[in-house]
DNA sequence: TAGTTAGTTACTGTATGCAATACTGCGCGC
DNA sequence: GCGCGCAGTATTGCATACAGTAACTAACTA
């Protein structure tokens, strides 16, 4: 049998979609082509299309289905300031032993972001590389997913954001000055400066939505 | 068809079976048994089953099945915390305009749990009726999401929480400082109780868990 | 021509079936 | 006596089948 459930793989492509806009916004989703097309049956399909509705990132119509949220730059307000809270919560939570060689880490990978900003690089993944290594020292797992949850959301708001290369360096500098806090072992401040770091994302998106 | 799912039910149920220990921690969840009791098929229950694993209410064990998680004193340790900043974020996100009224409504339902704490009474849905009061003014359907997905948690390791009658009494006290603080438009002093409210919770908790 | 409605198709929600793995109990070897 | 292996069963994970409703088409009425 599958050492790995079917719908975890699930869950991951059809995110991808949602996120491409291969599944556009407002769309229904159609079970029985969407299984054809990724080589399954519906019912595993179900169980992962179930799995990102209680994440939110696809809405149940009962008796309709399911469907691709529309983009409601309400919700992209909202969904900012929560993300923030929660890593700047997890920042919090973790103990400065736990913290130790963390800003090291963390400053490789503003380095590498640097790097990919001169010469041209995936600064969205490396951007993810950067926020996941920051909470990947945090003690308490459900803080840590409630956020991997909520993030997917935020990241269809976020596609466009970073080829405006503007904030990427601005961004690079807040994680830089996060990673400085850290090592004064001010948590505040770091945590202070990773909200802010998250709402400026947020400004930035403002002036790309249509 | 039905106009309601049928994982919906299945979840609450579910959920119920959990919270009293019907369906005992560390037990393996049986498909076939809990449909049949349930008088449903295994479908719409795994479906369910899937749904209450994304929350962390059960565990998913590939090739094993579900199984409900073991108790862990570290885990009440984390959670009530976790739902004490995201209630207060939610509260501290919920405008003033939206306020209005609240904290009356508040006032009814502690006097609601005092007259139960003095003639015998189900003080724990009293105490739910509070903080969904609480809340349900929160413009951020995100958040209450979370809030509403990690309670369930929190409630396993709750269960023998409000028999001591002695923090009842306290409870109410901080609720109705909450509900002062409220009227005064002072949204960090009712969050720092709200916070303080819950961790005491959990103190209490301690000493009744073996 | 626009609105309405019957007929038809398509799709979802649930049930059942099937194949492969995990568990159980007992016999056997050491 | 204790561990190991093996046969048989139980159970999961996925696929398929079925039933009922929503959506579409198109003729019909005014």
């Amino acid at each position: 049998m599958a050492r790995t459930p079917l719908r975890s793989d699930l869950i991951e492509q059809i995110t991808t979609r949602v996120l491409d806009r291969r599944l556009a916004a407002g769309a229904r989703v159609n079970e029985v082509h969407l299984a054809r097309e990724l080589g399954v049956s519906r019912t595993p399909l179900r169980e992962a299309l179930i799995g990102l509705a209680d994440r939110g990132l696809l809405v149940s119509a009962p008796g309709r289905g399911f469907l691709v949220p529309p983009f409601d730059p309400d919700e992209a307000r909202r969904l900012y300031p929560l993300v923030a809270e929660l890593e700047a919560l997890a920042l919090r939570w973790t103990s400065p032993v736990e913290l130790a060689g963390l800003p090291d880490a963390l400053d490789v990978v503003s380095d590498e972001m640097a790097a990919a900003l001169a010469h041209g690089g995936d600064l969205s993944a490396l951007d993810d590389r950067w926020h996941a290594l920051l909470l990947s020292r945090c003690p308490n797992p459900h803080l840590l997913r409630l956020i991997e949850q909520t993030k997917p959301l935020l990241k269809r708001y976020e596609s466009a954001y970073f080829a405006r290369d503007g904030h990427a360096g601005e961004s690079i500098g807040e994680h830089r000055r996060i990673a400085a806090a850290l090592r004064d072992g001010d948590l505040a401040a770091a945590s202070a400066v990773l909200v802010a770091n998250w709402v400026k994302a947020l400004a930035y998106l403002g002036k790309d939505e249509k």
